[in-house]
DNA sequence: GCCGTTTTCGGCCCGACTGTTTTCAGTCG
């Protein structure tokens, strides 16, 4: 169920846009990006605090306070009308084209006009930006390579985003009378990793009355279409939702029918077809006869076609048809494998919780294992230093004490340009587990890079590689590597790669997570929480991982203890 | 605009990279 928080921290992080765009203290800004963040990390829901409850999150404070609970009351927030009104929404949209910043985007739309991407876009083709103070070739080059990564992801939505609302428009629908079940179907299903509509399916013998339901729900902004078994909305937040009701008996056909993909589905329509049988989302028939054959139940239909039920997340027409027709489908990873997270922050760094509380959080998930993975100096704006980490280890050693979950004292490291990490060997032996990432030199050749991360795998206190490829959905396209040489140094040298569940990351991605597993891989699903609230990511990333087929057996955080912790020991003296 | 203290206002993540304005502003992590 979505929180208040993240409406707030949306509303506020726009804030801070405008006030940046129209010129405004640098400082101020910030100040609402600091607000928006700690809200959306905060642990209690907004709206059961009141303005005490409020003034204690970090960095809200007696202005922007009384700006949230207005929000909260009114739903809108005067400051923010105000700007909107001076500055064009494609104007703040232009500032999320990836090296165009506030400062330039303001020179754009003030002296030349410019208040949208695509009106930007026409101004480079035009050469209409020819001459212009710092848009120089190199520059419109690199605009127009975030502009199109931007139009790459049109209105997609990450697959978190999407989820929560999904789940909330479920919660309604099933208190809807005449709602005998209901589930959403679709990429989202799938957990494919950006989603363009929502598919929910309801079963029904009263349609009229869930459509009605439907279309008044508060989240729904405008009714696109309105018809007898479908009806399509677009949400008060532009994302684009459409409702099939059928009857319950036929509730499997069409659920397998909707949740798709497209490949798939023509797969099984073919295999259905070659047995005289056809499929369609009112039910498997006889092709001869017309005669239903099954249709209630997803498992029904699959196991009538001589195979085995097949999860959503395999969908994709990559081998996963026959391999339920020979009964050889995977076990794959499911939420309850994971007895661990294996890369975690808290506000030492640039995480928003406090050890304890981030620890708290982890208990409660029932884990059997849980890593502390703050940054490491190198990333200087988190001024690590040898001294708080060796703090922080002495306070991770005493919260474990009588605790039934074992806490384990790592870092996340950053692999420097040539391939080496923070600190030498003596100082990172006593640590539990170390995880290393690109942060920084995102540009080098692909050769150079390559080298760089093999070189990390064979550092034999390296245990994961975080966010392999370092990409940001929708807004950074990942580094390039060999991944085959970087998949083969991550088995040889007994590194694991992660899966990073973070919704804007899941990085690996599923494809390459296929790759590398026939490689001899092993994973680590990991949330990179910065807060407690990040801790559920996991099911994005336990999805993702059943997208690459993964079991079990390929991933770490999943093994019970002794065997992890013998990974981590990487052959170690 | 927030924070912390010097309790009343000054500092705010610090360093690197990139492209271009050839001495540094803008952007990023």
């Amino acid at each position: 169920m979505a929180r208040a928080n993240e409406a707030v921290e949306a509303i506020l992080a726009e804030y801070a846009d405008l006030i940046a765009i129209s010129g405004g203290d640098p400082h101020k800004s910030r100040a609402y990006e600091k607000a928006a963040r700690a809200i959306g990390g905060h642990s209690a829901d907004l709206s059961t605090l009141d303005l005490k409850g409020i003034l204690g999150i970090p960095n809200v404070g007696k202005s922007i306070a009384p700006k949230i609970q207005e929000f909260l009351e009114t739903g809108t927030m005067r400051a923010v009308e105000d700007l909107r009104a001076r500055i064009p929404a494609g104007v703040r949209q232009l500032i999320s084209i990836s090296t165009l910043g506030p400062k330039r985007a303001l020179l754009l739309y003030r002296d030349h006009g410019i208040a949208s991407v695509e009106e930007l876009a026409d101004a480079i083709a035009e050469g209409r930006l020819k001459g212009v103070k710092g848009f120089g070739d190199k520059t419109e080059e690199n605009v127009l390579r975030g502009i199109r990564l931007l139009q790459e992801s049109g209105d997609r939505v990450q697959l978190g985003l999407a989820t929560d609302l999904a789940e909330e428009l479920l919660a309604q629908l099933s208190a809807v009378k005449g709602c005998t079940r209901c589930a959403y179907a679709g990429s989202l299903r799938r957990m494919v990793e950006t989603i363009g509509d929502i598919d929910v399916l309801v079963a029904s013998n009263s349609p009229e009355t869930v459509m009605e339901a439907f279309a008044n729900l508060p989240s729904v902004g405008r009714v696109i279409a309105r018809g007898v078994t479908k009806t399509s909305v677009r949400t008060t937040k532009g994302l684009r939702v459409d409702l099939r009701v059928v009857s319950p008996g036929v509730w499997g056909a069409a659920l397998q029918y909707f949740t798709g993909s497209k490949a798939h589905n023509i797969r099984i329509r073919e295999l259905a077809v070659r047995k005289g049988l056809k499929l369609s989302e009112y039910g498997l028939f006889d092709a001869e006869t017309d005669e239903l054959i099954v249709a209630e139940t997803e498992e029904e239909v699959y196991e009538r076609l001589g195979m085995q039920w097949i999860p959503p997340v395999l969908r994709e027409d990559r081998g996963e048809v026959e391999a339920a027709l020979g009964g050889r489908l995977p076990d794959l990873l499911a939420d309850g494998d994971i007895r661990g997270d294996l890369h975690t922050h808290t506000d030492l760094t640039d995480g928003l919780a406090p050890l304890e509380a981030m620890v708290a959080a982890a208990r409660a998930r029932g884990y059997e294992y849980y890593a502390i993975t703050d940054h490491a100096p190198n990333l200087y704006m988190q001024e690590m230093t040898d001294e708080k980490m060796l703090a922080q280890r002495e306070k991770v050693r005493k919260l474990a004490v009588g605790s039934p979950m074992l806490l384990l004292h790592g870092s996340e490291l950053n692999i420097d340009p040539d391939g080496g990490v923070d600190w030498d060997a003596p100082f990172l032996d006593e640590f539990d587990v170390l995880v290393a990432s690109v942060h920084s030199h995102f540009n080098q050749s692909k050769d150079e890079m390559t080298r760089r991360i093999v070189r990390a795998c064979e550092n034999p206190h390296v245990n994961i590689i975080g966010h392999p490829t370092a990409r940001m959905i929708g807004r950074r396209a990942g580094i390039e590597f060999d991944l085959e040489e970087v998949f083969r140094a991550a088995a040889r040298t007994g590194t694991a790669l992660e899966v990073n569940s973070f919704p804007d990351r899941l990085d690996l991605r599923d494809e390459h997570i296929m790759w590398a597993r026939r490689h001899g891989v092993k994973f680590a699903v990991d949330t990179d929480a910065h807060s407690t609230v990040h801790l559920p990511f996991m099911r994005f990333g336990v999805g993702t991982a059943g997208r690459g087929w993964l079991t079990k057996d390929d991933v770490i955080n999943a093994w019970p203890l002794e065997r992890l912790r013998s990974f981590l020991e990487k052959g170690r003296p």
